[in-house]
DNA sequence: GTCTATAGTCGGATAGAC
DNA sequence: GTCTATCCGACTATAGAC
């Protein structure tokens, strides 16, 4: 599955520089830029130093390819949703309904990927660092695989909450919603102390998506009756 | 407001130590564990390179440092709510109307901590970093600081469901709540982006608040109504 | 193309002057 | 208590052997 992470290698120079991306993202994801030496990446991707300055030229420009590889990655897993609710929306037949249905393929296709599939992890730990300390690799990471997610996202709770997708509102809306599969991604270590387990697997994966399509639901679904079904916003039952 | 970070200092050596405290505090949020020079959080504190091996011996106990300080201001700040709910639940008074808004007063005092107060935000960096990759002091700061809260929400949230507190469901059910506030500051920079705006104010704080209250009353609504409310669970309106 | 050797820089820690 | 000077190890990058 390591092979869908950046470019396919036939020849064995391209297989060395593919070797080397993969430990560098799996190095840089554990330790950081600045924590993850030029030394321990070449090792782990059995290759010596002095390859990375061969075919990277520097650190620096070989970080710049794994940002490169993570957003080629992001829109092949994430194109198809995006482009479908984009058909849909020019279309005009995007729903409130199908709007919730995509939203909650999107946030388990995200768990999927991220929960189960070990070797995305070290992706996910890149992902992280950049937001909480944004380096110059940031604003390309970010117009590349994340804006076009987010707008996604938002244009399409919008769609089912019946919210300008362009206010702060919805956007804060989407952000919250999506935060939700954030947590367990980002606060990793928690939630596997607080369920006392080693690992989340696919029971625990099931569960979280379970979980999060109740809460989707509800949300849409209070949202889109508004100031209609009264007997929904009486508060909570006895 | 930073005197409330790490503890007060009258004379002039606990003042640097509290300076070396604060800026340790500030760039290894900046920079990581690693990424942080002795050389340079000294320089931050006003202090000469050795005298972080004068007060604290050396780079590691000084983070460990910093570390107490973070579970201390934890507890102080959420403190009070979760006395508020130890109370409550002893004196069988809970109910799922009080629930909902322990849980909501819980998210808007980490949301203003975190959003409104940039001493704040320092100690927020360094927590992220530790739950993406955990170094030796994440066990310390996960039992003194994050459990703890972690425990509270959980149980305050399922007295809101009717779920059992310790199921996996309910546990995994209060993470993905709670990670609703924690995208705004694990995802900071994708969301200011997004919004446009070069930080978060208090007006962005206040939508922020509001749009999760809504949530949160529309899951907890949804959930002890479950089965019984028919109209809420018939799907998204039209 | 691949590797060893090394130059030059910066890290944490410490000895010792004051 | 505070600071300068310095040690030693680890880092990136590069020159040059093969």
């Amino acid at each position: 599955m390591n092979a869908q992470l950046f470019a396919a290698a036939p020849t064995k120079g391209e297989q060395a520089k593919h070797r080397l991306l993969l430990a560098a993202l799996e190095k840089i994801g554990e330790r950081g830029y600045e924590g993850a030496s030029v030394r321990e990446i070449a090792e782990a991707a059995g290759q010596n130093v002095a390859a990375i300055a061969y075919y990277f030229g520097n650190k620096e420009s070989l970080y710049a390819e794994v940002i490169e590889g993570i957003i080629a990655y992001l829109n092949r897993t994430f194109g198809g949703l995006t482009e479908e609710a984009k058909r849909l929306f020019e279309g005009g037949e995007m729903t409130g309904e199908k709007a919730a249905e995509l939203l909650k393929r999107m946030l388990r296709a995200f768990l999927v990927e991220h929960l189960e599939r070990n070797e995305i992890g070290k992706l996910r730990n890149v992902m992280i660092r950049e937001q909480a300390s944004p380096t110059a690799a940031f604003g390309r990471l970010y117009s590349g695989g994340m804006e076009p997610l987010h707008e996604f996202f938002s244009q399409t709770l919008s769609a089912a909450s019946g919210e300008d997708p362009e206010s702060h509102k919805a956007i804060i809306r989407a952000h919250a919603l999506f935060g939700q599969v954030l947590g367990f991604t980002v606060a990793r270590s928690t939630i596997l102390l607080r369920l006392g387990v080693p690992r989340l697997e696919k029971e625990h994966a099931d569960l979280i998506a379970r979980v999060i399509d109740e809460h989707v639901d509800l949300i849409c679904a209070g949202l889109a009756g508004k100031g209609r079904a009264a007997c929904c916003d009486a508060g909570p039952a006895q």
